[in-house]
RNA sequence: UCCCCGGUAGCUCAGUCGGUAGAGCAAAUGACUGUUAAUCAUUGGGUCGGCGGUUCAAGUCCGUCCCGGGGAGCCA
């Protein structure tokens, strides 16, 4: 499809070929003097009647907006007058120097043409007030208009691209796995069930049970709660990969840190180990941390001023900060010798409850702490099996006022081994080609689980999830 | 799924002892020659979440359902 002759490819600045330059185009390279055109929406209006309008003029393309000063003799100045907030308007004009105090830079406009009113000021829902993030969830395809909202999502993409260039940067490959599964053991959580059976008249064996044979995949089908064990099989030959997609679980979690429908990267690394693991899971983190900071100063200041006074504070200590590496054993030492004292009791075998993370993360370290080498028995069948044969190669990232942030392994690579777990857990009729990457050259191999979402609220200070994800899936809840 | 809290104007909330509802913001209109969440004045705006019950009378009391928030479990 691609053209040698299109405009895009005849410029180093197509993205302005679109429709004249963003705001934060603007903002960068132009000067007083200038002429130029911009499209965006309305943010606010204020006017003296006796002669003089100004709009904050936005287009999303950075925190910012432009504030455009108009004139009371432009011909069309009641439309200007008849402005609200939420008007998709065209304005033309010329770059000036300020001479109020809120910007360095604004448009004294020569035309304004609007392409979009709002039909009905008083009851648009983004009302040029504050809203609470509660209200908004509920014009959820309206948010992203509001400055909170605005900046999640550029600091959501800037993350997202920066996940994409750690992982390029150093050799690895993005493996898209697939969303739907016949596997119905992938280790975590209930599952979506996808089918075209008619549910009304359903075919059935002879026993009465559902006829899957029958069902569009010829067997039963699932919406994928991991891509982990097929991104196994490309490190078993690409050495250095990783998934980023969307993942799905239909548990009956109402929390604020969970949803249905969330993203999340996995990267699997061949001939890694636990510590391997770690590692990357510390320098990963602090990568996207510092693209943040480096790409996001305005969206990063605005939660520091708003929503989280220590957003920006976080993210800087967190580049010289090592990571706290404990093992699961002398986290019980330390939560049983403790004085505070736990609703839930402490005790080796059992896994550790939210204010046992908690307690860890905030209060013993101070910063994120990775745990490591968990009792077999609370973690999934492909963790590898340590030599005291108790416990496994297993590790979760913490992190102060979020939780868990990364769950993650050593898997097992010995077929004798992963064959054992699997009858253990009564998987063993299953997973026969995951059995065949332990069969045909296996090599150890580690990797990790971060979920999108929970990334973004530790980076932004939102605190729910629902707020990190454009059309949140919940529980009774997926309108949009 | 469990435990708490809530649902009243477009939004955020108040509403006393049961007697048919009020504020701030937003909006509209007007005033002001440079505003910054502008300011000042005026005006309009209500199925009090749904259903049922108690009562002469219910926003208010009782039951039930729905929805939202916080916490827990499960996890990323």
């Amino acid at each position: 499809m691609t053209d040698k002759n299109t405009a895009a490819t005849s410029s180093d600045s197509s993205q302005n070929e679109l429709h004249g330059p963003l705001i934060v185009d603007v903002l960068a390279n132009s000067k007083p003097g200038d002429s130029l055109e911009l499209k965006g929406w309305v943010r606010s209006k204020r006017e003296s009647k006796a002669g003089i309008a100004f709009v904050a003029l936005h287009d999303g393309s950075c925190f910012d907006a432009l504030q455009i000063v108009i004139d009371a003799t432009l011909e069309n100045y009641a439309d200007v007058q008849a402005l609200s907030a939420g008007c998709a308007i065209s304005v033309e004009g010329k770059l000036v120097e300020s001479e109020g105090k809120g910007q360095t830079i604004e448009m004294q406009a020569s035309s304004v043409t609007v392409i979009g009113w709002v039909e009905d000021p008083e009851t648009y829902p983004i009302a040029k007030k504050r809203h609470t993030f509660e209200y908004l969830r509920s014009v959820a395809h309206l948010r992203p208009r509001t400055n909170a909202f605005g900046a999640i999502s550029r600091v959501r993409s800037v993350l997202s691209s920066a996940v994409h260039r750690y992982y390029h940067e150093r050799h690895f490959h993005w493996v898209n796995t697939p969303l739907i599964t016949t596997s119905d053991c992938e280790g975590a959580g209930e599952l979506f069930r996808v089918s075209t059976l008619d549910m009304v008249n359903t075919p059935r064996m002879p026993d009465g049970s559902v006829d899957f044979g029958k069902d569009f995949f010829g067997a039963e089908a699932f919406l994928t709660v991991s891509g982990q064990l097929n991104v196994e099989s490309y490190a078993m030959a690409l050495s250095r990969v990783y998934t980023f997609g969307p993942t799905f679980r239909a548990e009956n979690s109402n929390t604020s840190r969970h949803l249905a429908e969330f993203w999340m990267i996995e990267p699997e690394v061949a001939f890694a180990d636990l510590n391997d693991n770690a590692a990357l899971a510390e320098d990963f983190l602090k990568y996207l941390f510092n693209a943040v900071l480096n790409e996001c100063e305005d969206d990063m200041a605005f939660f520091a001023q708003r929503v989280d006074k220590d957003a920006i504070v976080r993210l800087e200590q967190m580049q010289n900060a090592e990571f706290e590496r404990m093992d699961y054993t002398d986290a019980i030492k330390i939560l049983e010798n403790c004085k505070k004292s736990f609703e839930f009791p402490v005790s080796w075998g059992a896994d550790l409850q939210s204010e046992h993370e908690r307690y860890l993360t905030e209060e013993h370290v101070g910063r994120p702490v990775v745990l490591m080498n968990y009792p077999k028995q609370i973690k999934a069948f492909y963790m590898r099996l340590n030599d005291d044969e108790k416990t496994v190669a297993a590790m979760d990232v913490l992190a102060p006022g979020i939780g868990e942030i990364i769950g993650g392994s050593q898997r097992e690579e010995r077929l004798d081994y992963l064959d054992k777990r699997l009858v253990e857990q009564g998987l063993d009729t299953h997973l026969d080609w995951y059995r065949d990457l332990r069969r045909y050259g296996t090599a150890p191999h580690a990797g990790f689980g971060l979920g999108f979402e929970r990334l973004v609220n530790y980076v932004t200070g939102m605190e729910n999830i629902r707020d990190a994800i454009p059309f949140p899936r919940v529980p009774r809840s997926a309108p949009f």
